[in-house]
RNA sequence: GCCGAAGUGGCGGAACUGGCAGACGCGUGCGACUCAAACUCGCAAGCCCGUAAGGGUGUGAGGGUUCGAUUCCCUCCUUCGGCACCA
């Protein structure tokens, strides 16, 4: 009697049972260790991408895994649902961008229930659902309320195309474009909210106790970019402060001139007449300039005199003060101390411009003149020219790993002239975004009490729905007649709303609380609840996200804790990152390419369970790769092998032999154990190829005659326990075959027979000077002396010894001899 | 320029802690089944020489350590990712 495999109708099947069932509901459980598996939630674009589908079904087998291992496993799932493309769909097609969204919703949740994932829906969270944004306002109230939500008036970075401010981490490579859209941004002027994320530098590069891969730490350190020097302050003639950071301070002696950043606010003080109108001038050239211009590397300094002078403080010299564009506004005080003999970029300005070069780092064995060196020498060397530090040794390293740079620290801080510190790239995270679907800023705006709150029982601020977008892309609650106007929380006079959102960020930067209890009402989340299932315990996602969502969610976090929000160090305890798809043609998938591979078509084709096998199988889940239509069929194969081995019966087998039954069980153990330590380390195009190897091995063993006996049982049996998380359809309707009880799902997961795994024969190596020369079949449990008699015995060796005696022989235990002559 | 990751058959990739390189799969070739094709099943295969037995060679390149290196060390090349006048 034949059965065919049918997925199509297997895998609704179990679905709808699966569903009835609750199967995968996830609800606190005391007696059991508990498991928070999550991947990142999808921005509801639409359709269901092969992409999201790498990155959910391993990280769904790896939850199944986990919970066959014994633990209480929650995965949830959710939608990202503020964001540009809503607008941008609402303005091309004229839909608002609600209906948008949640249209898109709904079709991606039905693509997903396909795959046959253990998501617990009704854990869903839905970040533009006022029941939800309602607590993204009352953080951004938290971090207000706490100080670490500030409005600053600053020059910002601004998309033209999207007509938003952006953060600094949003704006991305060397030619500073939008994340989103890739249009070059520009500098504005604009009052925006900030949050403190700077107070967190020196936490958030401090990753101890967490399981993060080394490349998104690394990442992350050099985006913090945390630098320790010293901070000087020096004094113009008529003796105002200008503050310089340096990581340099044992240099100090060998600043020839100062430079300010062109929009540095003390300029307009130092400049004489007689030189104001070139630097103003030069100021407004400056500004002109768009980053890209100014920030260009290889561009030549330009720079000019201000007719003013500093006295540096270590020697009272008198030192001039130049304007240049390559020192910057925003990092550090916006000034520095130029000491062209041991820094590149002073040294290229000084030789420009016929600036003194003044050596006080001597490299040793080598003369170098200020005069005629003709390039700065950044290195190692001795102190000369700085008084009573001469002689003081200079290493390479940074801080107070270098002697001469801790002892000049000692002796500012002594005198009172400077002191040790410390500066970050990092820069508070700009939140307020001009457009319409996102989660509202919950402030108002008071011409008597300045910026004030909304009352909590006045939240959430609901986005109103009649809106309209104009040509000019200006945000539609700014445009709206009546929405901002409203009465002061505090004086009751007249005052207006923040017409700004959040950024998206902001919204999933707390989103794994909100699945811990999505309807509560009460809170952000049920504390009985965080109390169980807090910390993640494993988060999956594409490492795209390194400098941004992983930065603001450990962020958020550490200020809640702070706030008492929540507990411990860090929100996620392991991170996992994986590759991405690329189409046929090894290039990123996109409509406009037309590389995009549909998952639906697959499923359609060969069922969900074979499409996360392959998923699994075709590359390095943390690499991805092109996609390969032809190897789909070579998962399709294993898959209906299985069904076939399990199913299908075998008439005429011969009587089975022992050593057959011996070695299938020998595989199966041997299996389980690799494919086990394979799951733990997310190593799932492994698992397959184990599996498959098995199945091999169970076709050979089934026409050997092997069905029928205990050994095949447990076999089968086993094999279908190792398939459920990859393949949760078929090893359900397998299980039910076998006459097991439902559900396969809730079976444990199987022991390794260590005794089983233990090969009884070896084939044992022999080499001759390091070649292979003859393999031997030995007892396992040879011992060495034997092993050796037996390599010297064989025809093949004595050959190649010639009657000579080797000088040595090496045994390695069980694997090989090695016979040097 | 700085920081990081990676280079293994025609392709995706495997190889535990220094011990049989190329598991598993795709593709390819040959064969079985079939009137035929598809499906399915079996066999072969890194490259070079050889009808074969066999030999040589081989994990980006060069060198080193070792009885033995894809694995450890040094130098270099290539590709990808991040940062970038960061003081």
């Amino acid at each position: 009697m034949k059965k065919e495999y049918k997925p199509g109708e297997i895998e609704p099947k179990w679905q709808k049972k699966w569903e009835e069932d609750g199967l995968y509901h996830a609800e606190i459980d005391p007696d059991r260790p508990k498991f928070y598996a999550l991947t990142m939630l999808p921005y509801p674009s639409g359709d269901m991408h092969i992409g999201h589908w790498f990155a959910m079904t391993p990280s769904d087998a790896r939850a199944r895994y986990m919970r066959m291992k014994g633990y209480n496993v929650m995965f949830p799932m959710g939608f990202d649902a503020f964001g540009l493309p809503a607008e941008n769909a609402a303005i091309k097609n004229n839909i608002h961008p609600k209906i948008w969204t949640y249209a898109n919703i709904d079709r991606m949740r039905t693509q997903m229930k396909t795959m046959g994932a253990m998501f617990d829906w009704r854990r869903e969270a839905i970040s533009a659902d006022p029941k939800y944004y309602k607590w993204t306002q009352w953080y951004f109230k938290k971090l207000f309320e706490n100080d670490l939500a500030y409005r600053k008036y600053s020059a910002v970075d601004w998309c033209p195309h999207c007509n938003t401010t952006l953060a600094r981490e949003q704006v991305w490579g060397e030619d500073k474009v939008c994340e989103r859209c890739g249009t070059p941004v520009i500098k504005k002027e604009l009052e925006q909210w900030f949050f403190k994320t700077t107070n967190y530098a020196d936490e958030l590069i401090n990753y101890e106790g967490i399981d993060w891969p080394e490349r998104v730490k690394t990442l992350q350190t050099n985006w913090i970019g945390r630098s320790e020097g010293a901070s000087v302050v020096f004094k113009t003639e008529q003796g105002a402060p200008i503050e310089v950071f340096t990581t340099r301070p044992d240099t100090l002696w060998g600043a020839t001139f100062m430079v300010l950043a062109p929009e540095h606010p003390l300029v307009d003080e130092i400049i004489t007449d007689e030189h104001r109108a070139d630097v103003e001038h030069y100021q407004h050239e400056a500004e002109g300039q768009t980053e890209i211009e100014r920030g260009a590397v290889d561009k030549e300094k330009t720079g000019i005199f201000t007719g003013g002078y500093a006295i540096n403080p270590v020697n009272e010299e008198k030192i001039p003060i130049w304007i240049a564009d390559y020192v910057m506004m925003r990092y550090g005080t916006g000034a520095i101390m130029a000491v062209p003999a041991h820094d590149e970029r002073d040294f290229a300005f000084a030789r420009k411009y016929d600036l003194e070069v003044r050596v006080v780092i001597k490299p040793e064995g080598v003369e170098m003149d200020g005069a005629t060196m003709e390039a700065a020498w950044p290195g190692e060397g001795v102190m000369v020219n700085s008084a009573q530090f001469d002689g003081t040794p200079a290493n390479n390293e940074k801080g107070r790993k270098n002697p001469a740079v801790s002892k000049v620290i000692d002796w500012l801080e002594e005198k009172s002239l400077g002191k040790e510190d410390v500066n970050y790239r990092l820069r508070d995270w700009l939140i307020s975004r001009q457009r319409y679907w996102g989660a509202p800023i919950p402030m108002i705006h008071c011409t008597e009490c300045g910026v004030v709150p909304v009352p909590d029982d006045q939240l959430p601020i609901e986005l109103p729905e009649d809106v309209e977008w104009l040509p000019t892309g200006e945000s539609p609650l700014k445009l709206h007649p009546t929405w901002k106007t409203v009465a002061c929380p505090n004086c009751d006079g007249p005052a207006e709303r923040d017409t700004d959102t959040m950024d998206t960020f902001m919204c999933s930067s707390w989103y794994p609380l909100r699945y811990l209890s999505p309807d509560y009402d009460q809170g952000p989340f049920d504390q009985e609840e965080y109390d169980y299932w807090m910390p993640i315990d494993t988060y999956t996602g594409g490492i795209e996200h390194a400098n941004m969502h992983l930065i603001y969610v450990r962020f958020f976090h550490k200020a809640s804790r702070d706030m008492g929000i929540v507990k411990g160090p860090e929100p996620m305890m392991q991170l996992r990152n994986q590759g991405m798809v690329l189409g046929e043609d090894s290039e990123k998938m996109s409509k406009s390419r037309g590389n995009v591979i549909a998952p639906d078509i697959l499923v359609d084709k060969y069922g969900a369970d074979i499409v996360r096998g392959y998923l699994m199988f075709f590359a390095r889940w943390n690499q991805g790769g092109p996609w390969d239509s032809q190897g789909i069929g070579g998962v399709a194969r294993w898959i209906r092998r299985v069904w076939t081995a399990i199913t299908e019966e075998l008439p005429g087998t011969p009587e089975v032999k022992d050593e057959v039954l011996k070695s299938l069980r020998r595989k199966l153990h041997q299996t389980l154990k690799s494919v086990t330590e394979d799951y733990e380390s997310f190593e799932f195009n492994t698992i397959v190829a184990s599996l498959m190897e098995l199945m091999n091995e169970m076709y050979k063993a089934r026409e050997a005659g092997a069905v029928g006996t205990q050994d095949w049982k447990e076999a089968v049996s086993i094999y279908i326990r190792m398939i459920a998380p990859i393949a949760p359809h078929i090893s359900e309707e397998l299980w039910e075959h076998i006459g097991e009880r439902y559900s396969v799902h809730h079976q444990a997961w199987p022991e390794v027979d260590e005794e089983a795994v233990i090969e009884e024969e070896i084939t044992l190596v022999v080499q001759v000077n390091g070649k292979l020369r003859d393999r031997i079949q030995v007892p396992a449990g040879f011992t060495d002396e034997e092993a050796k008699a037996k390599a010297m015995e064989s025809e093949v060796i004595q050959n190649f010894l010639d009657g000579k005696e080797p000088k040595k022989v090496i045994v390695v235990k069980g694997r090989l001899v090695n016979i040097v002559l």
